[in-house]
DNA sequence: AGCGTAAGTCAACAAGTGTTGGCCAACAAG
DNA sequence: CTTGTTGGCCAACACTTGTTGACTTACGCT
């Protein structure tokens, strides 16, 4: 055994790779445009150019298209090697630049409003990726969690009115205005003593 | 004209206004639960025990429905009677008080993170209940949109994160924990002069 | 009483959904 | 070339959805 391939960690390339990332790309920009009901895999199958009954070969069934096409990493850096004042508006302009990359957060938030593996998706990223890092910069690792919370809360907030419900004033301010509201805000949750 | 019922405001009652008003209160809580797409008007129908087509001649279509149950009303009182330090903390309070009472808010938060016509709906009750009461406590009304943005990010974030989502950080604060937290948060975004 | 209108029931339609299986062409290995 | 495997398309199934119309029952009036 082993004699054709050896052991990559990257899987053998197949023939229909091409094909299986026009899925996914066509169906991120659908979750993140429809949420999770109303993204058929009709019509992402025709965003793909490719055959309705090929997506559910490829990944099963539509939640198995969802776990394959929305996943996430925030790449989210050691905020430990910045001075301890700056870590605030240096989580807020990361986010900022997550969020613009690409459609992956919004179609993970529009989902997770209303689906519940979105909503379980959700919360693992933020105890396995969010969690980890700041708990580092908190005080007291125990009042990690809450201190978490609440700059998740703050953050997807902004999220949610700038890039889904796109209220005019969340939308217009511009990204510089927004580390200069929020950052604060964020220093205080992540870093102040507990009120 | 005018011989049986003299020109109240409020409309004459109706043999079915029960069975409506049933319907109303599934609605809500199906689309508190389920958003809008997979609250269907069947399923609506039955917790309310009533026929589906009821449902219809009443109410015109699904979106007739959903129109008619969900009718947001923040109840914002003046907060200009008190004093202006504690505006923060007020308007978290209110918030907190009303998301609480009943599952309208959540219902229009989860439709509104996927629905066009939901997220139209939020918008207008931000522009027509919430910015008309924090112009009057902005330092200079033309900033009013703006820290009412923020404002309104930073609450929805937290009713997210809370009702919907259900972070488990989120969902164990106390009341009075929010308060102290996010008070300071709200002060600074409707009072403190733009960073 | 009788009549008109409202409330309610039942069955069905048309459209769209996720999903499945059969069939054919293109490729790789022997 | 022959063979097995993979990629792809087509048609269909079983089900659910919003929505409609015909029919029956119950009520309020004169």
């Amino acid at each position: 055994m082993g004699v054709t391939e050896s052991n990559d960690s990257t899987p053998p390339p197949r023939r229909s790779d091409a094909s299986r990332a026009a899925i996914l790309d066509a169906a991120r920009e659908r979750f993140a445009a429809d949420g999770y009901e109303r993204a058929t895999i009709r019509a992402i199958a025709k965003d793909a150019g490719i055959d309705p009954s090929m997506v559910m070969r490829y990944y099963g069934n539509k939640e198995g298209l969802f776990a394959a096409a929305v996943t996430v990493d925030l790449e989210l850096p050691e905020f430990g090697d910045l001075p301890p004042e700056e870590i605030g508006r240096a989580v807020v302009t990361h986010f900022l630049r997550m969020w613009e990359g690409n459609g992956v957060l919004t179609a993970l938030l529009r989902v997770g409003a209303t689906n519940e593996a979105g909503a379980r998706r959700m919360q693992s990223v933020f105890q396995g990726q969010l969690l980890p890092v700041l708990r580092k910069v908190a005080p007291d690792p125990a009042e990690a969690p809450v201190r978490a919370g609440l700059a998740a809360g703050q953050l997807l907030g902004l999220a949610l009115t700038r890039y889904v419900l796109r209220f005019p004033p969340a939308v217009e301010l511009s990204r510089e205005e927004i580390v200069a509201w929020l950052g604060p805000t964020l220093q205080r949750y992540l870093t102040a003593p507990q009120p």
